[in-house]
DNA sequence: CCGCGGGCCTGCGCGC
DNA sequence: TGCGCGCAGGCCCGCG
């Protein structure tokens, strides 16, 4: 999916015109993504204002006015988009939000791995999608001992304790390996063989991977694309996602880099700079 | 409790 | 040209 940048991306661009808009009209084509889109969505939205975009982790949280909350995840294939003419209807546009403002914001998912869920905002703390998660990357009380006592009991490949969301909030494959490529760790090391001192570096190396991906929009591969239909521009800087073959672009570095599957996912890495 | 594999969906690019 | 296969940004669930 949509990782964290693309999310925050997606946030960014709705906040423009969707803060202290009124959703006027919310239509359901397909209320069947991940899960079963609430039949109450539509009462429980159609004349609140938006107060305020959030985001947690990969989930972009709508508050309105009314105490509500609208939860949306984009899935692997998810993205919202304003509409704009010419507008080419697609099957996989799901849910529309029409705005008093005279916009519509369209969910379109092809894979509807995605979701879209209702909650009393005072509740979100509690709700099951969000109450796990981890801290979230640029959280200044997340430190590299925190993350450091995660992984010290953990016999994992370091890859898959950081995809899953209750270690740390909102990353995924494409900006894992580009962290740990950042810091020279092999997604393959068990976490409790990872030292201190690596810990040191490896938040540093999300925190800049991240920084740098939102700067330039995220990355799009095929479905991701902003609110406005421009792309994120972050592909352009990968040094190891879907580099199989080519030559790794650290400095100095003499490596190719290697792909490998680790629990079905790939994993992109260069075996001479990373250790 | 933990770790792994499968399943959920559609679409695309590749090799034959 | 057409078909089958593998793979794709995520997450949940059930099994051992």
């Amino acid at each position: 999916m949509p990782e964290l940048p693309e999310v925050e991306t997606t946030r960014r661009g709705l906040e423009t015109f969707l803060k202290n808009a009124r959703i006027e009209k919310v239509t359901v084509h397909q209320a069947m993504l991940r899960r079963a889109v609430p039949k109450a969505l539509k009462k429980s939205v159609e004349g609140a204002k938006v107060k305020k975009l959030e985001r947690r982790a990969k989930y972009l949280l709508l508050h309105l006015d009314n105490g509500q909350t609208i939860i949306l995840h984009l899935g692997m294939s998810g993205r919202l988009f304003k509409k704009t003419e010419p507008y080419t209807p697609s099957q996989h546009d799901h849910v529309v939000f029409e705005t008093d403002k005279g916009d519509a914001i369209i969910f379109r998912d092809p894979r509807r791995f995605g979701l879209i869920d209702i909650a009393p905002t005072k509740d979100l703390k509690n709700h099951p999608l969000l109450k796990q998660i981890g801290p979230e990357p640029f959280d200044n009380k997340l430190a590299p001992q925190i993350l450091y006592d995660k992984f010290k009991n953990k016999k994992t490949p370091v890859k898959a304790a950081l995809l899953d969301q209750h270690m740390i909030a909102g990353l995924g494959n494409i900006y894992i390996l580009e962290a740990l490529h950042d810091c020279r760790i092999l997604p393959t090391r068990l976490c409790n063989q990872i030292t201190p001192a690596e810990c040191k570096k490896l938040l540093p190396s999300i925190r800049k991977i991240l920084t740098k991906a939102i700067e330039w929009g995220g990355s799009s591969l095929r479905d991701y694309a902003h609110v406005d239909g421009q792309l994120g521009k972050f592909k352009h800087h990968f040094m190891v996602y879907d580099r199989t073959g080519e030559k790794c672009l650290r400095k100095s570095c003499t490596g190719t880099i290697k792909r490998i599957a680790q629990g079905g996912r790939s994993s992109f890495f260069c075996p001479v700079c990373q250790h």
